[in-house]
RNA sequence: GGCGGGUUGCCCGAGCGGCCAAUGGGAGGGGACUGUAAAUCCCCCGGCUCUGCCUUCGAAGGUUCAAAUCCUUCACCCGCCA
């Protein structure tokens, strides 16, 4: 017997690593497996290197288990020693408390908590840890590790070789852990999904499970997002692309995905997209025949911008590149059609009444550029434009003859950049 | 606790009294080519009220006409010894 769910997730290499792998499937295809993913609050936001992981736990509960997404309001104070090669700062646990918040808000998105057979369970691992006190954890928790195994886990060995550990994010695999032998006490949760550089982690859970309880539990990695061209995933020249609206509108969240590698897009169909097998082979097909078209950026991008940030701005933000990016005279754009296209870029406002500053300084007045010197910079390599027409000088100012609809300017940098300045 | 080495711009890393806003590489940005792609080539890359001024070379003091470069103290890291 296979199970469905597993095949899919190998055929679009979501599958890093699993223990037992039959057994694993035959747990899945006996009944629905309560799972668990843990999200550690390091900001106010996910953004889309969580969105990898995160979307195979919809998948999962799409096949019917039950998904139990945990925020680390205990985790996220300690910090996760994980692919870094230098101690973290430690965030006031006010900010963490916060961002346990929001980050619990924007999960909520993703899964279902309604569903009569498998909703969703929300888990803070503060509710368990914070009750504990350090003596009962070090005797009941901390007497089932062995120190010379937590040395050998990667993640405390490269920081050996580095910078050094802290003893805080040394015990950051019991804690985590503990969170695996807890959901697994409280929900029955036997498997915890993670990205690839979760391995350790949550095989130290597997082993106190084993220990304490006398069961086994299971574990399946997903591979960490990797760019073809070897650069990290999710970022852009303004940082990580997050989740939220305000920290990455939904304009530039679908820009992100339409401005996607054309090297990188089956990989990405086949991580991010719901479509079935035998649509997204087709979406690859047309896009290798035909990538100028970008059909399958098009696709992808909208159908994460809806799963993101609902349809309505998904349309939103389509219009406003179709209209923006369009060959068409912006002045041939309805007035109704350029504010919208407008209202989805960074924006800064000016007064009628006073005259117009330089483009420079209008320019850095939106945040584009993080100063008036690369305002300038821009100006001086010939990439700054004015309603799509090139600024020709460091001093240029716009005059209410630029206006159009009497009210609007666009600025663009570069290729793609675009912001928007409004009169009032 | 002792001795030695280190801490440079977003990152790595040269500089070791004036010619230093500081070599080089990477990342990033602009242009050309294309498709709001990649690769390639050219250019840029601390800030500002920009022929000049201000801030930067772990922190604070000091020597000097002049310090990232010398001295003192402090902090952190890395080695070796105890």
């Amino acid at each position: 017997m296979t199970s469905a769910l597993i095949e899919d997730l190998e055929w679009r290499g979501l599958i890093a690593q699993t223990t037992d792998k039959k057994a694993l499937i035959a747990e899945l295809d006996a009944a629905p497996t309560s799972f668990y993913i843990g999200f550690d609050p390091t900001a106010p936001s996910l953004h889309v290197g969580n969105l990898v992981v995160l979307l195979v736990m919809r998948r999962f509960q799409l096949a019917g288990h039950k998904p139990i997404p945990l925020v680390g309001g205990a985790t996220g104070l300690v910090g996760d020693p994980s692919g870094r090669n230098e101690e973290r700062s430690l965030n006031e646990s006010a900010t963490v408390e916060q961002w346990v918040l929001k980050i619990r808000n924007q999960l909520s998105r993703f899964l279902d908590f309604d569903s009569k057979s498998n909703a969703a369970i929300m888990a803070n691992n503060l509710d368990w840890t914070a009750p504990v006190s350090a003596l009962e954890f070090l005797r009941d928790i901390g007497k089932h590790f062995s120190v010379n195994q937590m040395l050998a886990k990667d993640s405390v060995a490269s920081r050996l070789e580095s910078g050094g550990i802290s003893y805080t994010e040394f015990s950051y695999q019991v804690l985590q852990a503990f969170d695996f032998l807890e959901l697994y006490r409280r929900h029955k949760c036997t498997l915890q999904l993670g990205g690839s550089d979760q391995w350790g982690n949550i095989v130290a859970g597997l082993d106190l499970i084993r220990k304490v309880e006398g069961s086994s539990a299971h574990c399946l990695t997903i591979p960490l997002m990797a760019k073809s061209d070897g650069t990290k995933f999710g970022k852009t020249a303004g940082g990580s692309v997050w989740l939220d609206p305000e920290m990455t509108s939904p304009y530039a969240f679908y820009q992100f995905w339409l401005n996607s590698d054309d090297a990188d897009i089956p990989k990405y169909l086949k991580v991010f997209s719901f479509r079935p097998r035998v649509e997204i082979e087709e979406l690859i097909k047309s896009h290798e025949s035909n990538p100028g078209l970008r059909e399958a950026h098009r696709a992808l991008a909208r159908e994460l911008t809806t799963l993101v940030h609902g349809e309505d701005e998904c349309i939103g933000a389509e219009k406003a590149a179709l209209a923006l990016f369009g060959q068409g005279d912006l002045s041939e754009l309805g007035e109704k059609t350029l504010e919208s296209a407008l209202s989805q870029l960074p924006q800064t406002t000016i007064s009628r009444s006073e005259a117009f500053p330089t483009w420079v300084d209008l320019l850095a007045a939106t945040g584009v550029v993080e100063s008036k010197s690369a305002a300038r910079r821009i100006v001086k390599e010939g990439g700054a434009y004015l309603n799509n027409a090139k600024v020709p000088s460091e001093d240029f100012a716009p005059t209410p003859k630029d206006l159009l609809f009497g009210r609007f300017l666009l600025l663009r940098k570069g290729k793609r950049d675009l912001a928007a300045v409004i009169v009032s």
